[in-house]
DNA sequence: TCCGGCTGTTG
DNA sequence: TCTTGCAGCCGGA
């Protein structure tokens, strides 16, 4: 078979055993738009000894030689100059065959006498690869090759050998992928549905340009499954998308199709189902599965984020041009008939909105996957921590350091940030300044790490070492391990939002770059957190303290220049500060501040009209284009009822915008007769919390767990992490006891009291209260001659309406 | 009346 | 399953 050089774009890395020897599976398209999988046979696993300081190499080597086994043997131990923690040390590379082996040999390596410990022998088989070849998933690579021809067992075009390593060919050129969204409905007459009893009703596949679905005609889900399957086949999408997917559809589908007998191998080898791996995604050979629920989990401007929240929110499918079908009905639209479009049309949107969810947040997780190397499936999937470690892995491959063990820690609060009290009242004219990047900046400027950090009992040079506010003290050379991977991020954000300037925003270059320069911007951000962290390889408690003291100090030392510049502080958190906005002054400030603190300011916004109580980390603004924002309060939490939050709401702006405490006074009054006389959807009222435990693990019988209580004997599941919504019906007792699932409830049930006095005037009064207002007066209490002209104003906003 | 459990936020 | 600081509700004593 001939060779030759193909250009490659490389989607996903998976690896298979073939007679005893593990083949690396590269799966990609090429130039010519063809599905294409490159197999590497010539990558063996491998991981390092870290030897005690003084001892004999070749005894260890020798030792380690000793316990080869013939299912996998060792092939080589090598004497390796690594650094570990920034200090040389000396290890030994010892390759074997077998991925899996390589667990088992680390438990005999470490009982040998000299070695401290055993390193990098949980990297899996395929990430290792990604490390070690400098792999980036969505970016092109030249790639020489020898011709396999096409397999019976690949759903490709064609597979090939490759002979030589990958070299990376830089280019904004996206290939034409195919991609599809399906989404499931099922049965579920007895509350949340079980795989065991209750069928698939009907599925939907959505498309670039069409939507299709198969509704079940009797209660065997046979021919939906069937369908999916084949429809699926058919299409041969490279990129498969989800809402939830990980959690739901997968493994209902894959239980059901099990019951029925159906092999549901969707992927591109034959007779391989998607399994279960890591953070809990689901992996189908050849193809990426997305779950865009772990995308949208990140827009935390939504608050429930269902599919259509979510969908609406982003302006892909607006509520009100699509079928909603409230989810515990969902089987009533199938068990009759002249439902069942309905039912269809349903589902169709659910795929469809998914589908374009997915075109707005898969080009960003292309980025992240490009710049973590783990492939998209994942990197969904996986939470912020590992997303920052993968990229560190990275790092430390190139710059030559082991990579510590996970180790298993018990957890140690440290000292955060600064929040200073806000001077509470309405301000006029406010310019928030920000420091950029400032924990990040911070790590750069004090070469902050478990490297460079001096350990108690440690020499120094007092001379060459810097001094955390906190006590802690950090060498200054060399550069530390997240120092370098620091830089190199800030580095490339600044070198991509140079070419952006170059580009034509509406030009898919500029959406790649510009989804590039945000993942890098997670990436960054994320390192302080992750030192904190007591999961991180590279934890270090006392750099994260030293980095908050640093942090404190910087704020503090901003507010004396202001001072001194005569700028009147209103508030801090972190790294802003809020000034009264005298344009001189301030730029005279962030001039100061670069020179003599060495840090970077910029000015994030200014506020028309700023309002404030006395509560920390709660305000709400005009900004100068009119726009109002809230923050900290009510109105912007989940866990307060939609009518309460919408009431909040308005007053502000009544009371910001107009000035018009008396209209927000009858706005408030409006909303509380209204609720009196049923007329507020029970929708609005229902209360959002999270299960954080499971049922029996909570110690007191808050009002959303006992809700929770109460749909679990009636049939419904209930699990740790789900979002339970509830009602406060009329009763005697403890709340707790007349919170009820909104689902279950009428608007005929709900307790108008509790509504008025613990939701809709706390969240009123929390502004009005500071404009004199009294409970008394929003109950129409406090005069009786107002009730007179209440009723008047009452029909005049009423006809407004009408 | 006060404290702790709990949740959702903030930067 | 990236961090700490903070507000405020509710149950329970």
């Amino acid at each position: 078979m001939k060779e030759e050089t193909m250009r490659f774009y490389l989607l996903d890395v998976s690896y298979e055993t073939e007679m005893s020897k593990p083949v690396i599976l590269l799966w990609g398209v090429n130039e010519g738009n063809e599905r294409v999988l490159l197999k590497d046979p010539r990558f063996r696993p491998y991981f390092y000894v870290l030897l005690r300081e003084g001892v004999d190499s070749v005894s260890v080597k020798n030792e380690i030689m000793k316990l080869s086994k013939p299912k996998s043997p060792i092939i080589s131990v090598e004497e390796v100059k690594k650094k570990y923690f920034g200090r040389p040390r000396s290890a030994l590379k010892v390759t074997t065959v077998i991925p899996e082996y390589v667990r088992e040999y680390r438990e005999l390596v470490r009982t040998i006498d000299g070695v401290e410990d055993v390193l990098e022998a949980d990297i899996r088989f395929s990430m290792r690869y990604i490390i070690d070849k400098g792999l980036k998933p969505h970016a092109w690579y030249d790639v020489k090759v020898k011709e396999l021809g096409k397999s019976p067992v690949y759903r490709v075009d064609n597979v090939y050998e490759v002979l030589e390593d990958l070299r990376e060919v830089h280019s904004d050129e996206r290939p034409e992928l195919r991609a599809l969204s399906f989404d499931i409905e099922v049965y579920n007459k007895s509350g949340t549905p079980r795989p065991e009893s209750d069928p698939i009703i009907s599925v939907a596949i959505a498309t670039r340009d069409k939507v299709m679905s198969k509704v079940a005609e009797t209660k065997s889900d046979l021919e939906v499954i069937k369908w999916f399957k084949e429809t699926v086949l058919e299409l041969d999408p490279d990129l498969v998308y989800g809402y939830n997917c990980n959690n739901f559809d997968w493994p209902y589908l894959i239980e059901r199709s099990k019951r029925i007998g159906i092999k549901l191998d969707v992927g591109r080898k034959v007779g391989v189902l998607p399994t279960s791996g890591a953070y809990g995604h689901y992996s189908i050979p050849g193809r990426l599965n997305v779950d865009i629920y772990d995308f949208a989990k990140d827009v935390y401007e939504i608050k429930v984020k269902t599919l259509e929240n979510v969908a609406d929110y982003l302006g892909v499918m607006k509520k009100e041009d699509r079928v909603i079908i409230p989810g515990h009905e969902i089987y009533k639209y199938w068990e009759d008939p002249s439902l069942r479009e309905t039912l269809r049309k349903y589902n169709e949107a659910d795929a469809l909105s998914t589908y374009l969810l997915a075109e707005i947040f898969v080009p960003f997780g292309e980025q992240l996957s490009y710049l973590t190397g783990l492939p998209l499936d994942q990197v969904g999937a996986a939470p912020v921590g590992f997303k920052v470690e993968w990229y560190l892995m990275r790092i430390a491959y190139s710059v030559n350091e082991l990579v510590p063990n996970r180790v298993e820690r018990k957890v140690q609060s440290y000292k955060g940030a600064i929040v200073l009290k806000p001077i509470r009242g309405v301000h006029e004219n406010v310019a928030v300044l920000d420091f950029s990047s400032m924990y990040p900046n911070i790590m750069i400027k004090y070469n902050v790490g478990p490297d460079t950090l001096v350990r108690p009992g440690e020499k120094y040079d007092p001379n060459d070492v810097y001094v955390a506010p906190s006590g802690h003290k950090f060498r200054k050379r060399p550069d530390a391990f997240f120092k370098i991977s620091l830089v190199q991020l800030l580095e490339l954000r600044k070198e991509i939002k140079n070419k952006l300037k170059e580009l034509d925003p509406s030009s898919p270059q500029y959406k790649i770059l510009d989804d590039r320069q945000k993942a890098v911007k997670v990436l960054a951000n994320a390192h302080y957190g992750y030192m904190g962290w007591p999961h991180a390889r590279w934890y270090c408690r006392e750099c994260a303290e030293a980095v908050t003291s640093w942090g404190r100090k910087l704020i503090t030392e901003s507010i004396e220049l202001a001072r001194k510049l005569g700028l009147k502080v209103i508030y801090g958190d972190t790294d802003s500060l809020f000034v009264i906005y005298d344009k001189e002054k301030v730029e005279k400030l962030i001039k100061v501040i670069e020179e003599k603190l060495g840090f970077e300011v910029k000015i994030d916004k200014i506020y028309k009209k700023l309002f404030f109580t006395e509560a920390k980390k709660r305000y709400a603004g005009i900004t100068q284009d009119g726009r109002i924002d809230i923050v900290g309060f009510e109105a912007v939490r989940g866990d307060w009822a939609e009518i309460a939050k919408e009431v909040q709401e308005k007053v502000i702006e009544l009371v910001l915008k107009e000035g018009d405490t008396k209209k927000a006074i009858e706005y408030v009054r409006d909303v509380i007769s209204k609720l009196k006389k049923g007329q507020i959807p029970i929708e609005k009222l229902v209360i959002w919390k999270t299960l954080e435990k499971r049922l029996d693990e909570y110690k007191v019988e808050a009002p959303h767990v006992s809700a929770a209580k109460y749909a679990v004997e009636r049939g419904y599941e209930v699990r740790k992490g789900d979002k339970i919504g509830y009602v406060i019906v009329k009763g005697a007792g403890k709340l707790s006891k007349r919170a009820k699932p909104w689902f279950l409830s009428s608007v005929e049930e709900i307790d108008t009291s509790y509504y008025i006095d613990h939701q809709i005037i706390p969240a009123a009064m929390r502004i009005l209260g500071y404009f004199g207002v009294t409970e008394d007066m929003l109950k129409g209490r406090a005069y009786g001659l107002m009730a007179f002209f209440r009723k008047e104003s009452e029909n005049e906003s009423k006809d407004k309406r009408a």
